[in-house]
DNA sequence: CACCTATTATTAGCAACTACTAATTGTAAG
DNA sequence: CTTACAATTAGTAGTTGCTAATAATAGGTG
């Protein structure tokens, strides 16, 4: 076979077929390139990338530390509760990270601000249990890593358990967030209404 | 048949043990457990556990399966998607797990539903950056820890780059949300909008 | 006692390597 | 043309974490 292809440009090639199929072993690559696996060898070696055993031991440690349900921290949640008057209104701030926004735009994701308005809407009804029923949500302006948002609280209107309760979030006096939740209490044994 | 017990409890522990650690070897469970090594594998052959090696393999595999998508990276997806269509539908499905929930009912937070249903009508946009404007959201039943949401959303009507995505979520054939996201997609240099 | 189960040991072999040495090929310079 | 040198290929030994199969041993039970 003729190997019209420079070694660095095979290199560059593998590190490439590598990046985007971490499962590819050396055999493999070798037949893709029509090269021996020695030669497949020596060009890891030298661009210091390890076997593909190693390989898929990183990429699967990946989801590990990730870990697949992305799940919020309770404290990336709540943000920080501020002031809270029972029943009435409520002041919680967050202070957005790069972690929950989107890596092109450093957007923060929309369910952080909702996590956040809908946490405090819940601390702030005076119950036992307090489930969220409807909600209306209007995304104003949007959030970018590194700012930090107040969200302010109150109730509405109190019918029985039922409670409409409003939030406005701003970030610099600028409102980037606001909603309507509609937020049932659930006190004794009631733990299933609905079959 | 006193030993068959042990030998029950053990083998019982050690299924707990790999998949709470997948990257445990034979070698490693044996010192665990003080045990030899082939009776491990006795009892991985018995149970029916791949070896280490192919145990690291799936949970690499379990990252990867998700590409397609153009907003979201899939570390940013919550829950997993199943199927989806670009520009059209998409289902994704998320396993509930305690600590989404409120310990003492172990009802889900409402946030985590929001999060299910937000990524996934982001993720079916077809367009580089999505973001959320505005959301009706309706809790219709609550949702234990335990089961397994299953959420459908289709792009009900797009004007431009603005889209309408609603999302229902079910457990167990039962309705438990329902949602209508209005979502704009973001291609040059757009920076706010609200419409 | 023979029988049975559980456990452990032993051996051969495999995949996918590392690490090393050695041979071969190509090509350019003296 | 010959030498020098890099690139490539080949080959060997050793490693890890196994599978598969066979055998040996210990501990009861009927």
């Amino acid at each position: 076979m003729i190997q019209n292809l420079s070694k660095l440009e095979r290199q560059r090639r593998i590190k490439e077929h590598i990046l985007k199929d971490p499962f590819l072993s050396d055999k493999k690559l070798a037949e893709l390139f029509n090269f021996s696996v020695q030669t497949i060898r020596l060009d890891r070696l030298e661009m210091g990338i390890p076997e593909m055993r190693k390989r898929i031991v990183q990429v699967a440690k990946n989801t590990t530390s990730t870990d697949k349900v992305k799940s919020l921290k309770k404290e990336e949640i709540i943000g920080e509760l501020i002031d809270i008057e029972l029943g009435k209104n409520g002041i919680a701030i967050l202070k957005t990270t790069k972690n929950m926004a989107f890596g092109r735009t450093g957007i923060i994701r929309s369910h952080y601000i909702f996590s956040l308005a809908d946490s405090l809407a819940i601390s702030i009804i005076d119950t036992e249990v307090a489930l969220t029923g409807i909600a209306r949500l209007s995304y104003k302006n949007p959030v970018y890593a590194g700012q930090t948002l107040v969200a302010k609280a109150r109730v509405a209107r109190n019918r029985g358990n039922k409670y409409l309760v409003s939030v406005h979030v701003k970030s610099d006096q600028k409102e980037v967030f606001t909603g309507k939740l509609v937020i049932f209490s659930v006190n004794d044994k009631v733990k299933k209404e609905k079959t």
